[in-house]
This record gives structure tokens, C-alpha cells and sequence, in this order.
DNA sequence: ATGACTGCAAACTCTTTGCACAACA
DNA sequence: TGTTGTGCAAAGAGTTTGCAGTCAT
């Protein structure tokens, strides 16, 4: 039903091509992350393993997290308030972030960013990809500031 | 000598409008961060601070920021890794952050935002700017991946 | 067999909150 | 003069670390 996000032996793979050990935890929270269809939090994944595997504790999801934004296959995104955001799957996309309560929501739009990527590959970083961050204020937010 | 950056009666009237008291620790808040040319923790902005305004308490500093960053002078740039980043100035720029060790660095590019922007807002979010977020490994960080 | 990974507990960092005093308007 | 803002101390949230036992390779 996703042949567009992670399948599990896709997960294995990579994460034995980064030389990390395929654990039930690593692929329980890939799958979540891949299943979600939104941002969660480390607290939320540890939440929606639990169900797959029952004793997992918040230090190895954290630990899990890290080993799979190392492979590649999922991205930390700093909301800035609260806690960090985790994301899978490689189809990047953009980002409205609320200064004031520091939620995140997708955004579709078309912007050519090759520009920025190339700039900075030219100064020496190594690019994996880019995404635009909206700054402002939610729906919710900007109401409650004009009262 | 920075025409183009905050001038103290500037930081005062804005402050005044958005209904905020002016006060000596604000005012050297927001000129610290006018003439950092960098992006600088709330730690060192306090330390800075503490020049001119020898007692200065990190609550006031953390209050501060988000005074003058609900008026529209000061951003928070999310690092992602270790404290916030704050960024003062109208001057929008484009970030590469390191995904391993959190390095926040500038970047010049040309990129056309306005799509972004205007999708953002069509959605109800009350866009104030945007800025593109490059994702990858410092210099530094990559070398260490390889070695 | 062996080295990496997990779970538990505790530590750590960064940020926010509660309260009494000071100072802007 | 009446609040709003400051400084201090302490609490809180989120994340990381140390260690003994377990599991992937």
C-alpha cells in the first residue's frame, strides 16, 4: 500500500550499508515514521512502537532516530518550541513554522533551490537537500494576538 | 557606521508599539544582536549584554529575545542541536545547519521565495518571511563521518 | 564469540516560572 | 501611581550519558 515510503528491507539495507546492526526497535520506528503521514515527536514514536515492541524505552528511540538520520532515511526538523520533530521518507517538502507556538505544517509549493545547494557545496558543505521555512504566525496564534 | 541595521530610537518606537516598555536591557539586546554579524546564543548574548548593563539575568535575556522577536526585530533561528540561535536585522538570509553538530552558517543565494509565500498565506498562516534551510554535513563533521 | 544495542536510572542543558523589588509610563 | 519588567532561585522539559545485560552478526 506504500511502494513510495520505507519498506522494512529497504531499512535493513541501509541501515546495514551504514554499518549499523538492524534491530526490531530501528525497524519499528523507521515503519512508524513512514506510516505517520505527519511529524511526531520522540515521544510519539516511542508511543507507536511500543505497540510492535512492547519494553522500548525513550533513549533507544532517540538512539534509533539518530541511527537512521545518519543513514539518510529520516530527518530531524527543528521546530524551535517544544520538542524536535522527526520525519521519513525522501520526498522533501516545505515547512510553515508558528514563531509563537512553534507548530509545524507542510506546505507544497514549487520553489528552485538549486541555487542554495549549489552555493553551499560550493563553500565546502555537503548538501543533502534543502527546504524552505515560512516564518510567521498559525491561524490559531494570530488570533490570539489580535485579542 | 550600520545605517542599515537597528538604531537604538528605532528599537525604542518599535518596542513602544507593539505595547512593550523600553528598558536599557532590551535596547542592549537588540543592539548586541545588531552588531554581531553572527548568530548568537542567549548565553552570549548575555554575555555581551552584561557590558553595558552589569546585572543582567538570563530570564531577562530569554524575555528580552521574545519581546523583540514579537515585534518583528529579533529572530530565533532553530539550530536544531544545542541552544537557539538568535539573528537580529530585516535582512533575510539563508542558513546551512549541520545535522550533526548543529553549525548554523549563513549562505547568499538567489532563491524565489514567493511561491512559498503566498501558498503559505492562501492557507490561513500569517507568513512574516521565509528563508531556505540547506541540510547536510560541515565541512568539519564531514571529514569526521569519514575518518 | 564479540562487539554493538537495549533498557534503566540519573545527569545534563536549555528554557521557563514564581515571587519580591525596582523602574518605566 | 500603577503596572510591567527585572533578578533571583528553583522547577521543568527534552535529550543525553553510564552501565550491566542482551542480541545481531
Amino acid at each position: 500500500m506504500e511502494p513510495t515510503t520505507l519498506e522494512t528491507s529497504d531499512v535493513a539495507a541501509a541501515l546495514r550499508r551504514s554499518g549499523y546492526r538492524v534491530t526490531p526497535q530501528r525497524l519499528a520506528v523507521a515503519s512508524t515514521l513512514a506510516h505517520a503521514g505527519r511529524h511526531l515527536s520522540a515521544e510519539e514514536v516511542m508511543a507507536a512502537v511500543a505497540e510492535a515492541v512492547p519494553g522500548v524505552s525513550l533513549p533507544t528511540v532517540y538512539a534509533s532516530l539518530e541511527a537512521l538520520e545518519d543513514t539518510g532515511l529520516v530527518r530531524r526538523v527543528a521546530g524551535g518550541r517544544g520538542p524536535a520533530l522527526y520525519d521519513a521518507g525522501p520526498a522533501a517538502h516545505h515547512h510553515m513554522v508558528c514563531r509563537r507556538c512553534g507548530a509545524v505544517s507542510d506546505l507544497e509549493a514549487d520553489v528552485a533551490l538549486d541555487p542554495a545547494l549549489t552555493r553551499a557545496r560550493r563553500l565546502g558543505f555537503t548538501a543533502e537537500g534543502a527546504e524552505v521555512v515560512v516564518r510567521g504566525l498559525c491561524a490559531d496564534c494570530r488570533a490570539a494576538a489580535t485579542a
